[in-house]
Parts: C-alpha cells; sequence; structure tokens
DNA sequence: AACTAAAATGAAAAGGGTATCATTAACTGA
DNA sequence: TCAGTTAATGATACCCTTTTCATTTTAGTT
C-alpha cells in the first residue's frame, strides 16, 4: 500500500497543497487559513494517516533536523553517556541523532564525517581521533556545518569545544599524590597519547613533578592500547617496578585500564593502597564499592553532552554568532587507595 | 557558497545527468559509458567536490539507507554494546544508524517511532518497553516497515526477536542456589514487570522454586525501580530479612541493581557469602575484581546486536521471507558470592 | 554505399513537499 | 454601484537525483 501524499490528501479534500502545507506546519492563523479548513485537514489526515515525506520535505527547505555524533566507542559508558544527554537534548528541539564509532581509526573518522555530510545533517559534534593537522583542521572547517569537538579539541582552531579541564586535574592529583609522600610516581597512558585529552593528563603529571623537583624518569611512564587490553599486562607493568617498590604510586590514565589494573594486581598479589597507591582518571560507580574504594578524577560526561548539545544547537540556530568555549572542572575524590608514605 | 548540484556537474562537463548518475553509481560498465567519459567525470567531481543530495536521491529511490535503533537507555552498557554491534554491521553495508532511548516511557517510544517512519528509516530494531497488547502489535505491524525486537519480545507475534533464554538461566540459577543448600532464595526485580525479560526471569525462579517442592514466599519477592536508585534501598530490602538471615540467597534480576545492592550491603555491613550468597543476571567486567568476585549470568550483548543486524539487512533485503527467530544461551558463572549451606 | 546492430549519450518525467506570487470572494465605505 | 481592501485559497515553480525511453553516433557487414 503506498504512502498517502499531500497530494492524494490535496485531492480528497479539494484543498490546496499550499494550504494544507501551511496548516501542517502549524501556520494556520499566520496564514490565515479559515477555522474550518484546518479542522477538516486535521480530520482527513488522521483519517488517512498522512505522514509527510521527510526527503521532499529536506529536498525543499535544505534543513534535515538531523545531527551526527561521532566518538571513539559508543560502548564506552563515558561515550554513551555523553550521548544519552545529547540525544536527549536534540530529541526535545526536534531533531533526529545518527552516530557512529571511530574506534580511534583515522580513515574512518574522516569517512564517517563525509557520509554524515552527504546525509545532510545539520550539525555534528565530534570526539576527534585524529592528530591535529593545519591540512585536518582545513577539511572539518571546509565542512560549512556547525561543528562541535567534545572531550577532545585542537590548539588554536575556531571548532568551539565542550572538554573536561585535563590539565589542571591530572596537576592536582599528581600533586596531590606528592603531598602524601610519594616521589616515586608511575603514569599510565592510553594510545593513542597525541589526543588533547592524553597529551593534556600526560602534561599535567609532568609539571606536577617539576613544581616539586621530582624528575620524570621513563621507568615511571608506560603506554598502553586499549584494544590490546586482552593480552596480559602484568609484563608491561613490571617495568614500573611494582615488587620491588620503586614506584609506589600510579595515575591511572582511564577508568578502562585502571580496571584491567586492578584484576593484573590481584592476580599478581600487589597491594592497594599497602604496595601501591592509586588514582584513576574518570570515576566509575563501581570505584566506591571496589575493595579499597578507588580514587578517582571524576568528569561528568552528562555535563558535556548538556553543554555540546545546547551549544550546537545555537551554532545551528546561528551560525555567525561567536562561541565560547566550554572547560569542564573533574572533581578528585581521594579514598582508600591512596596512603601515606612516610619514609624513602 | 552553494553546495554543486548534479546539474551544475552536467553543465560544465556538457555531459547528461543521465551519464553521470551512471558514473557515480558504479554503472558504468553495465550501462556502457566509455571509459573516457567515466574518467572526465570523476574528475570534474573532485575537482568541484560534488557530494550527491541525499534528499533528492532518497526522494526518487524512496530509500533511506538509514535505519533505527530505540532502546531503553543508550547510556546502559548492556544497550550500548549492542548498539555498536549494529552500527558496526550497518556501517559496513552503507547504512546509517538513528539512534533514541525510551527511558521505559510507552509514550516516548510511540513518538520515536513515529518520527522514525517520518524520517524514511528501512527499518526498526526495538528494544520494546510498552507491555503487548493487541493494539500495540497492530500498531507495530501496520509500519509496514521491518522491524525486529531485540532483548524483549512480544509473544506469538509475527515480529522477529533476538533475545536471551531468560527463563531458562533464570532457572538454572535459582537451582545451582538450592543445589548450594539454600532455600530461602528472594528475587530482587526490575520495573516494569512486564517486559519479556523480567517476566521470563521472575517465572524462572518462580518454577525453580516449585520443581524443588520450595513454596513461592512474597517476602523474599522485592520490585525496584532504576530510576530511583539513588534513594537509600536499605529500607526495602530489610523486607527480606537478610539481618535475621531469613533469606540466604539472592537472585538479582539485573547488573545495575546489583552494583546498588552490594553498595547497601557494605554500608549495613552485611556480608557476601557469609550472611548471604548472590547471583547476579548481566555480568559486568568488575564482578570478577569485586571482593568477593560476583557469581553472574552472563548474555553477550554483542551477540544480540550482530545477529539483530544481520537479521534486519536480511529483512529489508527480502521482506517477505520467513525469519526464524534467535534466542541467545546466557552463560552462568559461579564465584565465590555464593556459599554451600548446609543446615536449615 | 547502404543498412543493421551495438554502443554511447541525452531528454524529460517523476518523486513529494514548500514558498512565492496570483487570484478569487467577501466586505468596506463613499 | 463601484473602487479598494482584506481574508482565504490556489497555481506553479523549484529543490536534485534516478530512471525510463529515445536518440545519436560508431562499428560492422554485404
Amino acid at each position: 500500500m503506498k504512502r498517502v501524499s499531500l497530494t492524494d490528501l490535496s485531492k480528497s479534500l479539494n484543498i490546496s497543497k499550499t494550504t494544507i502545507s501551511f496548516v501542517l506546519n502549524g501556520r494556520a492563523k499566520e496564514k490565515g487559513v479559515s477555522a474550518e479548513t484546518e479542522r477538516r485537514v486535521l480530520k482527513k489526515v488522521k483519517e488517512l494517516n498522512y505522514i509527510p515525506n521527510n526527503f521532499a520535505r529536506g529536498l525543499r527547505t535544505g534543513k534535515s533536523m538531523t545531527i551526527g555524533i561521532v566518538v571513539a566507542d559508543i560502548s564506552n559508558p563515558f561515550y554513551a553517556r555523553i550521548c544519552r544527554n545529547i540525544e536527549n537534548e536534540f530529541d526535545k528541539n526536534g531533531y533526529n541523532v545518527l552516530f557512529s564509532s571511530t574506534y580511534e581509526n583515522p580513515d574512518k573518522e574522516k569517512h564517517i564525517i563525509n557520509v554524515m555530510v552527504e546525509r545532510g545533517v545539520d550539525g555534528i559534534i565530534l570526539s576527534p581521533t585524529r592528530p591535529y593537522s593545519s591540512r585536518v583542521k582545513k577539511e572539518l572547517t571546509q565542512l560549512e556545518i556547525p561543528l562541535v569537538f567534545i572531550d577532545r579539541h585542537y590548539p588554536n582552531s575556531d571548532i568551539p569545544y565542550v572538554v573536561a579541564n585535563n590539565y589542571q586535574s591530572s596537576f592536582e592529583a599528581t600533586k596531590k599524590l606528592i603531598e602524601f609522600g610519594h616521589k616515586h610516581i608511575a603514569f599510565i597512558a592510553i594510545k593513542p597519547t597525541n589526543t588533547s585529552v592524553m597529551a593534556d593528563r600526560i602534561r599535567g603529571y609532568k609539571d606536577a613533578l617539576k613544581a616539586a623537583n621530582i624528575p620524570f624518569r621513563k621507568k615511571f611512564y608506560a603506554e598502553f592500547d586499549l584494544e590490546d587490553l586482552s593480552k596480559p599486562i602484568y609484563h608491561k607493568l613490571d617495568c614500573l617496578n611494582l615488587r620491588e617498590h620503586s614506584a609506589t604510586a600510579i595515575l591511572s590514565g582511564n577508568n578502562k585500564i585502571t580496571l584491567a589494573l586492578i584484576e593484573c594486581f590481584q592476580r599478581n598479589k600487589i597491594l592497594i593502597p599497602n604496595d601501591v597507591s592509586l588514582i584513576s582518571f574518570d570515576y566509575l560507580d563501581v570505584f566506591s564499592i571496589l575493595t579499597p574504594p578507588i580514587s578517582s578524577i571524576q568528569i561528568h560526561p552528562e555535563e558535556i553532552g548538556d553543554k555540546a548539545a545546547k551549544l550546537l544547537l545555537s551554532l545551528i540556530s546561528s551560525p555567525q554568532k561567536f562561541q565560547e568555549n566550554l572547560v569542564i572542572e573533574p572533581v578528585i575524590h581521594i579514598k582508600e587507595s591512596v596512603k601515606y608514605i612516610l619514609d624513602k
């Protein structure tokens, strides 16, 4: 059964498409459509179960009422919670949301963005995986579609962003560990390390060490690939000399690696906080019910999602307007996973 | 700067739109377009950065190459992981994916589906929140759009589904607890309890009791609203008489409520498994690093996502074909959170 | 050279809305 | 009664691509 079109409706009512269109778009009053006509139209619409054709509408208006979200991985709860709030906000405003994951693959990111532009999205919210380069920046700027970065951003680009203050919170967390008497503090980074997030976290860690006159030592720094976590990570951790208590504290670069760390510690009978203190980026609910509870640097993804959605909405309605970037301040929770060290 | 259209391209090349369209849709050979013409077209397309207008295409072809995913809550890792795999599969096939969450609100579900149909999606994957009724079933059947249920399904409807065997696994888990000597086994259900998932789990629990000649007792059954978890749940748990060791084991209806339970137990100094044994539906990574590790009934959301995607793809390409429903068998992991009970 | 078959390309309609502009009908006031 | 408004509705172009069918060009045959 073919779908009922505006023309069908028009014929069966003997009312022009124009008038019906006005009624359906809520512009009846404004366009001086009589109450009687409006009533007849609405009745018939229901009767024939008329559903407007979105393609025809989009073709004519140039608006798709659809936006795209591109993140590293929708199955990462951090991004999922961002997406939840973005979708919520856009749904309220009559928009639909397309999503796709890059899995940190730059080519995939490029492909996804192209596809979304073809789809005629009215805007894109992107957590970029491609490292900053003038070429990529040019490519993104040329889209001529409102774009908002979340979680990660490009330095000095005109593309507005909503991110957490990773540098500052990393600095503060490291400082906290130092205040607890730790001097041998390790940092676990996640690849790719050239995203603004990880780069800022690493920088904050290093600067906090420097500020306390503690030299940065390569043996206290490790990088992991999240996709590789299935392989035992103890071997790599071993370089941190945890057994000999060489590193007495760890700042973990994100929540996933933290869980892997804890599992590894349990398998190898390394005790938190007796053998090593631990602070993790990205709070998880379970951190508070683990034994011991894990200290963390909490970033509210909901806040990022909300603000990014509102930012993009305002960009869509007035593209020329200058937009302020938003920086969210994380909250540092110190729990039993961190203990004082007196000697050494 | 206005976007380049096929007409622009046609004019600048002096080649008809028809021919260019053939080239762009990879039908050059088939339609006998000369290699020279094809080369010229492709060169110009790149030069002018031509991007086809999806609305015009959709209007003409009636296909949107877009599907919709509707789940209870995208920020629930279970659904997020399903979505991840669905999107992956559809991306491979040139489709885009719209998503939206119902938050278990039937009206929202209805609204979302209407919007998606307006958008002209080629298919929908739905985790229904509305309880089964002939009215709803009729409504969904009348969509004339391929539809696949995930996680939950309607009894005796013609709508194909991909779900876990909740009844059987609930039965087995309860049986396991009985084998461990437990007679006072509580079940924690999640509202809404009229979804196929929760109803099957409750039924499995009850039937396992019956099979062992253990009467079902209301005081060992509780229902929680996930949205209410912020409020302390101990009060409600108290009815299970945990203090007096009245209930010696709990089968928890899903992972979120399990985490809330554990937190509540910790606050109230109730020890697992000494005071109460625990098995949880829906495995989480953290279950294995909690103290003690939590027993669980694991359903692989990836499997559901994969299979649902493939099912919908085949429905889209041949709507008339009869489709088999898919039932996934969960895996039950018994860990230290369950202990033997000898007396009582 | 004349004709046929095959190869290559093009003209035009269709698809369903929206927006511009035009038209009709009803009503006002002198 | 008639010009001049205003209220209500309609005709039509347009958005851009795909597709059907038609036409032109080229190659091949006798």
